[in-house]
DNA sequence: AGCCTTGTTGTGCAAGTGTATAAATAGCCT
DNA sequence: AGGCTATTTATACACTTGCACAACAAGGCT
C-alpha cells in the first residue's frame, strides 16, 4: 500500500524527473560512478544498477553511452591510469630546479596524497587482478607504466649527468628498474596502512633510498645560479 | 531428444559416478580450484559451479564443506597468503651463512619462482583490491604482510649488527621499510612482466639496491667461522 | 507556439547466481 | 553379505544480472 502516503491521489504514475546533460558530461559522470562502485564493492558489486544509481541516473542510460559494461569498466580504468600518471609527472615540469631537486620532487610526489590514497589503491589492485585474463585491461596498465618508468629513466640520466657520470644503458635501466620499485613499494605501503606512517614519512624514506641506490651524497645546497 | 542418442535405450537416467575423499583433501582441492579460478576468472568468474568443475565435484557438494561462498573465498585467501609467506621465509633458515649472505638469499628467494609468479600476483592483486570492503581479508594480509616485515627487520638488524654498526630503532625501522618496498617493487615488475627480465637480473637489481640502502660496501669474500 | 530529435526512463526477459533440500550411493562396520 | 551413515549428486527456487526495447519528455529549432 505505497499509495496510501501519496498526497496526489488521482495522478497517473508519474515518472521520474531528469535533465538532459551533454555527452561529454555524462560520460565522465558514468565513469567515476564506476570507479566509485569499483573501489567500494569490487568488480562483484559493480553492477549497472549500483553504478547507475551513483550517477544519479536509471541503468538503461548506460547503454546509451557505452555498447556494454566491459566497455565501461575498460574506460574506467583507462581513465584511471592516465589520471594517476598525469598526476605523477606534473612535478617533473618544475623549471629553475636541479636534475637532484627534480627527482626529489617527483618522489615525494608520488608518496603523499593523492596518489597515496586507499581509493586509488583498491582500484588499481581490482583491475590488476584482471589484467591477467583481459588484454585490453593489461594493455591500458602497460602503457601507464612503461610512461612512467620512462619518466624515470629520463630524470635519472639528468642527475647522474648533472653528477659527471656516465652510466652506460644497462646501468642506466637498472637504475630506474630499482627507483621505480622503491616508488611502487613505498606507495603501496602507504596506501595498506597510511595510519603507520607520520606525514612527509615515507616520502623522505623514498628519497633517501633512491639517493642511496644512486650513490648521491650529501646535498649540494649552493646550487649554480 | 537427448535420448535418442543414448546407446543403451532401458537404463535409468544413470546418476553420476563419485569417489569419497577424505575430508581434508576435499577441503584442499577445493581450495586449490578456487584459487585457480580466480586467478583465471576473477571474483566474478569464480562460480560455485565453476569451482566445482575445476574440483570434479558438483557445484552442491561445496556447502558440505563451507558454510558459503563468502567463508570459501577467505579460507582460500589465508592459504594463499599462508603460502607465500611460508615460502619466503624458508630461504631464511640457512645455517652456517653470514647474516648478509642470509639476506641476500632472502631477497633472492623472493624475486625468483615460485614466488615471482603471474598466477600468484593476480590472485594477489585480486583479493586486496576487495581489502577495502571486506575486513576478514584485510585481516589476513595484514598478518601475513608484518610477519614478513618484521623477518626483514630482524635480518637487517643482524646484519648491521655483523658490521659492528648500531641502529636506533628509527633507522631501523626506515631500513626495514625501504627493503621491503625495493622487494614488493621488484616482484610486481617481475610478475607483471616477467619476460623483460633476463633470468636473475631482478634478484641481482634489488641485492645491489639493498646492499646501497644499508650502505653496504664491497662483500667480504673470506667470511669467518 | 508547436514539433522533432534524442537523451532518458521503465519494464521485461533469459541466463546465471548462491542457497536449500531431497534423493542416491560409496564404503566402513558388524 | 547386508545394513548404516555421511558424502555426494541432482533438482528446485528466489533473486540478481546484463541487455533489449518501447514509451516518454526535455529542450533546441523553426
Amino acid at each position: 500500500m505505497p499509495d496510501a502516503a501519496d498526497p496526489a491521489p488521482m495522478t497517473a504514475p508519474s515518472r521520474r524527473k531528469f535533465r538532459r546533460e551533454g555527452e561529454e558530461r555524462r560520460r565522465q559522470d558514468l565513469i567515476e560512478a564506476t570507479l566509485d562502485s569499483v573501489a567500494e564493492y569490487g568488480l562483484q558489486g559493480a553492477t549497472l544498477r549500483t553504478i547507475a544509481l551513483r550517477a544519479g541516473v536509471t541503468a538503461g542510460l548506460i547503454r546509451h553511452y557505452f555498447p556494454g559494461k566491459e566497455e565501461l569498466l575498460q574506460e574506467a580504468y583507462t581513465a584511471l591510469v592516465g589520471r594517476m600518471t598525469e598526476q605523477a609527472k606534473t612535478a617533473l615540469v618544475m623549471e629553475d630546479a636541479s636534475p637532484r631537486q627534480r627527482l626529489a620532487a617527483f618522489v615525494t610526489a608520488n608518496l603523499n596524497a593523492p596518489i597515496v590514497d586507499a581509493r586509488v589503491f583498491s582500484l588499481w589492485a581490482t583491475f590488476l587482478g584482471r589484467a591477467n585474463a583481459d588484454p585490453t585491461l593489461a594493455r591500458a596498465h602497460r602503457d601507464g607504466y612503461l610512461g612512467f618508468r620512462n619518466e624515470v629513466e629520463a630524470v635519472v640520466a639528468e642527475v647522474l649527468a648533472a653528477e659527471r657520470r656516465t652510466p652506460d644503458a644497462s646501468q642506466l635501466r637498472h637504475h630506474a628498474i630499482a627507483i621505480n620499485a622503491i616508488i611502487d613499494g613505498l606507495w603501496i605501503e602507504g596506501c595498506l596502512a597510511a595510519e603507520m606512517f607520520s606525514p612527509g614519512e615515507l616520502a623522505a624514506i623514498g628519497v633517501k633510498a633512491i639517493e642511496a641506490e644512486l650513490g648521491l651524497g650529501p646535498p649540494e645546497q649552493f646550487q649554480e645560479r
